[in-house]
DNA sequence: CCCCCTCTGTGACATCAGTCACTGAATGCG
DNA sequence: CGCATTCAGTGACTGATGTCACAGAGGGGG
C-alpha cells in the first residue's frame, strides 16, 4: 500500500527528491475528497498545505451576499498556493476550495512545508512555482473580469474548462452563470448565440464542445 | 552618502539583518525613477527584483487596446512581488509599474534575489509575506470589479488612495476613470453624487475627502 | 487682460446584462 | 405510463454604464 501510495505520488510530483518525498509519505496525510466536497472555505484557519493527488479541484472567490465566480482549476500535481502563504502565517483562508470530481488531496503540515523550503531545493523551487502560476492564472481571469464583455468571458470559461475536462462539459447552465456570477438567462442565450456559429452542440446537462477557436 | 543610503535602507526595511544590508547595499543598484516613469513593462524580461524606497508606485494591467485598471498601490519597504517571481525563472513581465511621485528604487539582481532566499532568513520571510500581501490586494481588486457597481468601486478606489497619499487627491476625473477602467463623464456623475453627501468636495484636479465612511 | 486649453457638468441616447414571467422539453420515479 | 421536477428557451422590461455632443469654468501664458 505504502509503496503503490510513493508510486502514485512520485507519477504527479516526479521532480521531488528522494529523501523529500518520503518525508511526504511519512508526515502527511492522504485524503479522499468526494465530488461537490469543500476544501478549503473562506475564513477557514489552514493549518495544512495543500497538494492534489487525483482529481480536479475548482478554487474560487465568493462573497457575503453567496456571488461567486472562478478562480482557476488546479489538476494532479497542482498545489493550492493560497494555503502554501497561510500557512507560514497561520492565517484565515481568502477563499473556497472546492472538489469538481472525486479526487485525493495530500495534506502536510504548516511547518514541515515551512521547514522543507530551506532543506529541499525541489520544494522550494515548487513553492515558488506554484506561486507564479497562480498568480498569473488569477491575472487572466481578472483581465477577462476587467476587459471583456460576457460573450468572451464565456469563451474563456469554456476553454479553460475544455482543457481540464475535456470536450464534454457536464455542467448545466445555471452552474455555467454562477461560476462567472452571472444568470442563467443570459448564459443560455449567449450559448444559443455559440451554437448557431457551429462551435458547440446544447444538449440536457452538457454541451458538447467542437472548436472555440472558430468563433 | 554610503551610511546615509544605509540608514535609507535600515529605516524601510528594518526586519533585515545586518550582513543581508550590507549586501544590498554593494550589490545592488538604486535608481532616481521621475514621477510618471515606467518601472516595469508588460512583455519586459526582468533581470532584477524591485524594492521601494521612497515615492509611491502603482501597479496596473494593461490590454491590448490601451485599457487598462489599477492592481494595487507599492509604498516605501513594499516589493514587487512580480519582480521576484519572474525573477526566478527569467521570465517576462505581465504587468506594468509607474511612479505617481518621485522615487527611489533598489533593483537587485535575479541571482543574488533568489540565493539570498536560502541565506538570509529575513529575506526567505520578506518575499513570502510580499507574495502574500500582493495576493491579497489583487483579490480584494478582483472582489471589487467582479461583485460591485462602479460607485462602490470608485469608494474603494478614493480609500485606496486616501490611504496611501492623503485626503487631498490630486487626480483629475480622467484619471480616475482610466484607473477604473471607465469613462471620465461617468466618474464626474458619480464624484457629482458623493460630494452631495458631503463625504468630499470637489475641486478642479483635486478632490478633498472628508469622510467615506459615512457612504 | 484676453485667449486657449484642459477640466468639469449635463442631457440624450445606445448597449449590455440582469430580472420577470412564462412555456416547453427532458428526465426520473412511483 | 403519468406526474413532478429540473433544465432550457424566449420575449418584455429595467437599470447601469458607456458614448456623443456640447456648454461653461478655471488657469496659465503671451
Amino acid at each position: 500500500m505504502d509503496t503503490l501510495q510513493k508510486d502514485d505520488i512520485l507519477k504527479q510530483f516526479p521532480q521531488f527528491e528522494q529523501p523529500l518525498l518520503e518525508e511526504i509519505l511519512s508526515q502527511s496525510t492522504i485524503r479522499q475528497v468526494q465530488e461537490g466536497e469543500e476544501v478549503l472555505r473562506t475564513g477557514q484557519y489552514i493549518r495544512s498545505t495543500v497538494l492534489l493527488l487525483s482529481g480536479l479541484l475548482k478554487v474560487y472567490r465568493e462573497d457575503d451576499e453567496g456571488n461567486e465566480f472562478l478562480m482557476y482549476y488546479l489538476e494532479p500535481g497542482d498545489a493550492c498556493a493560497l494555503s502554501m502563504m497561510c500557512t507560514a502565517r497561520n492565517e484565515q483562508s481568502q477563499i473556497m476550495a472546492k472538489a469538481v470530481a472525486p479526487s485525493e488531496v495530500i495534506l502536510i503540515p504548516s511547518h514541515l512545508s515551512e521547514l522543507w523550503l530551506g532543506k529541499y531545493k525541489s520544494w522550494h523551487n515548487f513553492v515558488i512555482a506554484s506561486y507564479r502560476e497562480r498568480f498569473e492564472e488569477l491575472l487572466q481571469t481578472l483581465d477577462s473580469i476587467a476587459f471583456k464583455g460576457l460573450d468572451e468571458r464565456l469563451l474563456f470559461y469554456l476553454k479553460r474548462h475544455v482543457k481540464v475536462s475535456g470536450k464534454q462539459v457536464r455542467l448545466s447552465h445555471q452552474q455555467i452563470a454562477d461560476e462567472l456570477n452571472s444568470s442563467r438567462e443570459v448564459i443560455s442565450r449567449l450559448l444559443k448565440k455559440l451554437e448557431q456559429t457551429g462551435a458547440i452542440t446544447l444538449h440536457r446537462n452538457y454541451i458538447e464542445v467542437h472548436d472555440l477557436d472558430l468563433v
